[in-house]
DNA sequence: AAGCGGAAAGTTATCGATAACATGAAGCGG
DNA sequence: CCGCTTCATGTTATCGATAACTTTCCGCTT
C-alpha cells in the first residue's frame, strides 16, 4: 500500500497522532490543521489499515459475522440483505458462513472466525454446542441469536416462535374443516426449527380429537422436488388425507405441482399449507396458504440490536417479531 | 481472549516461535516439542488471532471479499454457495457486499474491504470506476470478476456473453416464428448486462429483418410484480405483439401471471421468455423458456481461480462457462 | 579429538494504528 | 504579570504473530 498514518504526518507536518485523529473525526485539531491532513491524505490516495487498527485497539473492530443455515435459502438471502444494509450503512463489514444446519459446522465457523476477533455475531438458531457458546463467551463481543426465539439467548435474540406456527396453522386447518392432516417435510433431524412447528402443529391437532394421520419426512433439502415426491410417497401410504402441512413454501409449491400433475384438485380433494412466505408463491394461480415471515425486518431488527450493544447502549435483549399467517385459496 | 502464543510458550518452556511453528504446521521442531505444545495450547484454549498474524505478514490472510449486485438474487446466491463452499472448505472467510448494481456503491464497498487488505477479490462485472480500478492495484491482491465475461480482465474473469444470450434467444424465437417481438426490462442504465442481452437480441432480430418492436424498460428491480406490470404496460401500447423477452425468469413468470390474468394465451397468442433459470420457474404448469447459467458453477471456479493465483499458481485468467437455452413451452 | 553439517530452538525487529499520558502555548481573571 | 485552565499537539508503549537471522546441540566423520 502506497502510505500509511505516518507518510501522511510527515507530509503534513504533524504528528502521527494528529493524523489519526483527524481522521477518525475526533476532536483536538484546529481547522487549519484537518484541512492539511485531510488534503494530504487524499492526494497519496490512503487506504487505512483496519488490520492494524482492530489489532492495536479491539474496539475499533467493524467486523461482523454471521452464520446462516444455507446461503441459497430464499428467506435467509432476504434476512441477511435486511443485515447488509442496516450494517454497511454504519460502516461495518459483514462475514458470512452457512453450517449447513448442524451445530458443529457452526463450530467450525465461529472457531474461524472467533479468530478475527469480531465487533458481534449473529447466529441462527438457539442451539450450539458447547464449545460453541465457550468460545463466544471468550470472543466476548455481542451476540444475536435470529430466526428461533429463545428467551434466554446467550446475549440477545430476534426471532419468533416456531411451535406457535405450526400451531396457529393448525387451529387454521381444523376451522376450514380439515380433518385429516399429513405432513411433508425435509431436513430430517438436521433442522430443529421444521420440528418445532410440526409438534405445534401436531399438539394443536391431537388437542381437537384430529391427531395428524401420517408423515413424510425426508433427509433431503426442502426444494420443489422434495416437495413433490415427498407427497408423492405420503399419499401412495396413506391417500385419504385432507390437508398436508409443508416444511416451507418450496416444498409446498413442489405439492400443488404433484397434485396438478396427478389431477387432485386444490382445495376440494387436498388442502395445501406451506410456510415461510416466499415470494414466487404469490404468482402461483392459486394464492398459497402460508405463513409469512418478515425476513427483512428480523434482520434489520438484529443488526440494531447490535450496533446499540456496540454503541454501548443496553439494547433490546428480546425482540418478538410477528409471523402473519396468510389465508390463502389452496388450504 | 484467554490465551497468546507467548502464554502457550511460557506453558511449554518453549519460544513463542516454536508455538507459531508448530500451530501453523510447520517444520523445525521435534515430535517431543510438538506434542507437549499442542497440548498445552489445548488446554488453554488457544484462539489464534488472524488479526496479529494477517497484520504482521500480509501472506497470511485469508479474507476474501465478493460483491454482488443484490443479495436477493437467487441466481447470485448460488454462486455466492459455490464461493464459500469453495473457500470455506480451505479455511478462507468470506466477505460480503451488495452494490445495488452500481458501480459508485461497488466503489465504496471496496474502498472498506481494501482496508482489510484481504487475500483475493471477487467482484461481478466488468465495469468498474477508475477510482475502484486504481484501488483494486494498491491492493494488489488477485482479483476474479464474475458473471460478464471480459477477455481484458483487470487479474481474472468468470463468465459468459450477456450480448450472446440475447442473439441465441432471438434466433430461438425466430425460428419458432416469432416475428413482433417485445422487451420488458429494469433496473433502466443500472444494469449494463440486461443492456448487453437486449442488444444481442436486437441485433439478430435487426438483422433477420424482424427489428424489436416496442420495449418496456422499467426502474424498478426485476421482480414478479415489475414484469407483471411491465407487460400490461408494453401491451397496452403495442397490442399486436407476438413474443416478449424478460430481463429475467422472474419478471417472466410476472409476465406469464399477467397473460394468464387477462386471458391471453401461452404460447399460442404471446410467446414468453425468460433468462437466468430461476429454480421456481420449473413447477410452472407450463415450463419457461428461458436460458439456464450456471451459477454454481460460476462460483466454484471464481473461487479456484483465486484459490490457484494464492498458491502461486498461474490460474485460469479467463474461463467461459457455458449457459443453455432451454427450449420451453411459452416460448 | 577437532571439525562439520544440519535440525531444533531462540532472538530481534517489524507491521500500522491507537490509548494513555505528556507537553506547550494561548487566553484570562485577579 | 502570575498562575490557572483549555485546547492543540506530540511521545511512548502496546497489541500478537511472523520473517529473517542467530545460536545451540547432537551425532558423525576424519
Amino acid at each position: 500500500m502506497k502510505a500509511n498514518l505516518e507518510d501522511i504526518a510527515k507530509a503534513a507536518g504533524v504528528s502521527k497522532m494528529t493524523v489519526s485523529r483527524v481522521l477518525r473525526g475526533g476532536t483536538g485539531f484546529s481547522d487549519d490543521t484537518r484541512d492539511r491532513v485531510v488534503k494530504v491524505a487524499e492526494r497519496l490516495g490512503y487506504v487505512p489499515n483496519k488490520l492494524a487498527a482492530a489489532f492495536g485497539s479491539y474496539q475499533s473492530s467493524t467486523l461482523v459475522g454471521m452464520c446462516v443455515p444455507r446461503l441459497t435459502s430464499g428467506l435467509f438471502a432476504h434476512v441477511l440483505d435486511g443485515v447488509d444494509r442496516a450494517l454497511s450503512r454504519l460502516g461495518y463489514q459483514l462475514m458470512i458462513g452457512a453450517n449447513n444446519h448442524s451445530v458443529v459446522e457452526e463450530e467450525a465457523w465461529v472457531r474461524q472466525i472467533a479468530s478475527w476477533r469480531p465487533a458481534g455475531l449473529i447466529l441462527s438458531g438457539r442451539n450450539h454446542t458447547p464449545a460453541t457458546v465457550d468460545l463466544l463467551r471468550q470472543v466476548a463481543a455481542p451476540v444475536v441469536e435470529i430466526w428461533e426465539l429463545t428467551t434466554s439467548p446467550i446475549d440477545m435474540s430476534v426471532g419468533f416462535s416456531h411451535h406457535d406456527c405450526g400451531a396457529e396453522m393448525g387451529q387454521f386447518l381444523l376451522r376450514r374443516g380439515r380433518r385429516r392432516a399429513g405432513y411433508v417435510g425435509a431436513l430430517a433431524r438436521a433442522d430443529v426449527m421444521g420440528q418445532a412447528r410440526l409438534e405445534g402443529f401436531q399438539a394443536v391437532l391431537a388437542g381437537a380429537g384430529h391427531p395428524l394421520v401420517d408423515r413424510e419426512v425426508l433427509m433431503d433439502m426442502p426444494g420443489f422436488y422434495a416437495g413433490y415426491y415427498g407427497l408423492e410417497t405420503l399419499l401412495a401410504r396413506t391417500p385419504d388425507l385432507d390437508v398436508v402441512y409443508f416444511h416451507n413454501d418450496d416444498m409446498a409449491v413442489g405439492g400443488l405441482a404433484y397434485a396438478a400433475a396427478k389431477g387432485i384438485r386444490v382445495p376440494e380433494d387436498l388442502g395445501i399449507a406451506g410456510w415461510g412466505g416466499m415470494e414466487a408463491a404469490s404468482i402461483l394461480p392459486k394464492r398459497l396458504t402460508t405463513t409469512v415471515v418478515p425476513t427483512t425486518a428480523i434482520g434489520k431488527a438484529a443488526a440494531e440490536a447490535l450496533v446499540a450493544r456496540l454503541k454501548g447502549e443496553p439494547g433490546q435483549e428480546v425482540t418478538v417479531v410477528q409471523t402473519r399467517l396468510v389465508p390463502g385459496e389452496t388450504g
